[in-house]
RNA sequence: GGCGGUAUAGCUCAGUUGGUUAGAGCAGCGGAAUCAUAAUCCGCGUGUCCGGGGUUCAAGUCCCUGUACCGCCA
């Protein structure tokens, strides 16, 4: 038995996330964790909300809301939604946690006397009306290169010419839009991420397992350009981890705030102190401390591209810098973007579908079997209407929803809703054919699962699904009935027992599905099939079960239609 | 502007270290069966593998170059 500790990305507080961000990082990383608790291995499977920084604070003085309160009730909302779509994380947490707090205070500490933070005076722009310091692109002005009006301060929307701030003419804040601005010195810290350049690149020259867009993305961050760059690790706002040097504070840093991207990942580990301060567990330490029980733990982490730079660099200089046992990871499995019939994802335009608005149209099943079996892993991937309408329909309803059906009815009809005996000898090549083909095709789905090829993975489970329907086909019960009921009871038997090695295997992929079948195959059997003749004998002859309601119903042409024009958004002009 | 990714059948995508007639699912066409959610099973693909050069006995697969789309960074 392994032990796996498994992180999603975190996140961001603000807002109800869109179906690509779930499956570029929790519903990949949820598949994996459910495959390895169903293999037998123990698993602690991590996430929390990312709650710092300005779209925070900005997100609840509009909503007229406390920063902490607004937080709080989002922390709620996604976590009642991760529940819908059944994310099966042994926590999640927050990163506004006080674990959270003691442990990036930590870390800066000990990074200082490392000798890896040193203090930068910045000029940086201050909005007296607002009171406070503005990061780039909450300026707003006319721009010098075009005259667009609307130009941000990192970069025209226009032109796309890329600006600085005091390049603007009549600058203004797009939070209150007062024009009374003006610049001030202040002192940040750098986390001096240059000096662990030569340790970051042999790091990264180990992964040699990694998927290229994780490593080609970290190789050219070591690489452009000047090499690796220090980076501001605090801003001036109130929201977020007080600066302070371990437990002492920091002389010249009051009233400031670590940056989120350097607190947030912290959190991966401050997620499990969380975990045992909420009594799931009783020791973070086995998972994360080398020196006090991790050297045997597999740590993998799941995310998207965008979020690869921190992940392979920022963190990880971190964890390397404090030159304390940490765990540090060893697989990176990152995504690329899925899009929305023929554009991107976007919230600002209510582009595309959202988790919570997702829930509501159909169970979660139907969505993690689209997501999941059309991951983005080789590149960015499209979901269409009539694609998700198309593969739901066929993979689910038909191809394993209609198996159950017409097996567990026509056993009713022909021999009650009881395993059937008899006709063992019968038994002939059909089923040892099938054995064999079950045996190949499982053996090859736990390789692909295991290197966590989603796409493979999902095709590979299919494909045992259609080899339900190829046996029955074959061995065609309905016939054999005629002239052998005991022949009919031995197949039927046999189908019977495949539906519950479908629902095991199928689990990580389709957990409510799992559940329904067990139930309605009144077992609590949930081994995996590593012997595949075995499994076929589970549920022995005389063994009752019901016949389940429609597993999986079918999309219509109605609905689709329906859902494409509700989810359209307003289109690019 | 720099860098990275992707361009393969009507659609969504596989194609490992270059090697026999380029594959899967869906859609489409034909057939079988009738237990089942009008479900299932079987059979059927002459595709300038984005264009153009090149290396090689041999390239979708390597190199150069052009084009398109996507992303990241400045």
């Amino acid at each position: 038995m392994a032990r796996h500790l498994i992180t999603s990305a975190l996140p961001y507080i603000n807002g109800i996330k869109h179906l690509g961000n779930l499956v570029g990082s929790q519903l990949p990383a949820d598949l994996f964790a459910r495959y390895m608790r169903a293999r037998g291995h123990e698993v602690l499977f991590l996430c929390a909300t990312d709650e710092h920084g300005t779209p925070a604070e900005l997100a609840a003085a509009k909503a007229g809301k406390d920063v902490a309160d607004y937080c709080a009730e989002m922390h709620a909302v996604q976590t009642k939604i991760a529940d819908g779509f059944r994310l099966s994380f042994d926590h999640f947490g927050r990163s506004s946690s006080q674990e959270n707090h003691a442990l990036t205070q930590h870390f800066a500490g000990r990074l200082a006397d490392m000798g890896l933070i040193r203090e930068v005076s910045e000029k940086m722009v201050y909005s007296n009306a607002d009171d406070r310091f503005l990061p780039d692109r909450y300026i707003e002005g006319t721009c010098p290169n075009c005259g667009f009006e609307s130009a941000r301060g990192d970069q025209c929307d226009n032109c796309t010419k890329q600006l600085d701030p005091t390049d603007l003419i009549n600058p203004y804040s797009t939070i209150s839009g007062s024009t009374d601005l003006e610049e001030r010195e202040t002192k940040h810290l750098f986390l001096c991420q240059s000096q662990m350049r030569d340790k970051l690149q042999a790091w990264i020259d180990s992964k040699t397992d990694w998927p290229v867009l994780t490593t080609s993305i970290a190789n050219k961050w070591l690489n452009d350009g000047d090499g690796l760059q220090d980076r501001g690790i605090t801003r001036d706002l109130d929201w977020g981890v007080p600066v302070k040097k371990g437990g002492e504070d920091w002389p010249g840093m009051e009233g400031k705030v670590f940056y989120v991207w350097f607190d947030a990942p912290i959190e991966y580990i401050a997620c499990a102190q969380e975990w045992v301060a909420a009594e799931k567990g009783t020791d973070w330490e086995r998972w994360w401390r080398t020196d006090k029980g991790a050297e045997d733990v597999t740590y993998t982490q799941f995310m998207g591209k965008d979020n690869v730079p921190f992940h392979t660099l920022s963190f990880p200089a971190t964890i390397l810098g404090s030159e304390e046992p940490w765990k540090a990871v060893d697989y990176i499995k990152s995504f690329n973007y899925l899009n929305y019939d023929g554009g991107q994802f976007s919230t600002s335009r209510g582009r595309g579908v959202f988790m919570d608005q997702a829930l509501k149209i159909l169970p979660s099943d139907y969505w993690r079997w689209w997501l999941l079996s059309h991951a983005p892993e080789s590149s960015d991937s499209e979901f269409t209407w009539e694609n998700f309408q198309q593969s739901v329909n066929k993979d689910l309803a038909d191809v394993l929803g209609n198996f159950v059906s017409r097996v567990t009815k026509f056993c009713r009809s022909k021999f009650g809703e009881e395993v059937p005996a008899g006709g063992t000898e019968y038994w002939g090549y059909d089923e040892e054919e099938l054995v064999k083909e079950l045996t190949l095709k499982i053996r090859s789905y736990e390789q692909h699962m295991t290197n966590m090829e989603v796409r493979k993975s999902a095709q590979e489970l299919r494909a045992i699904w259609v080899a339900g329907n190829e046996y029955l086909q074959n061995a065609a019960p309905w016939s054999a009935f005629k002239e052998s009921p005991e022949k009919a009871a031995m197949q039927i038997r046999l189908a019977l027992n495949l539906i519950r090695l479908y629902a095991v295997i199928s689990a990580p992929f389709i957990p409510d599905a799992k559940e329904t079948l067990l139930a309605a195959m009144q077992t609590e059997d949930t081994s995996w099939p590593d012997d595949v003749s075995a499994a076929l004998e589970a549920l022995q002859p005389g063994h009752t079960f019901t016949v389940p309601d429609v597993t999986f119903r079918k999309i219509s042409d109605d609905e689709r239609e329906e859902w494409q024009e509700k989810f359209a958004g307003k289109r690019d002009s």
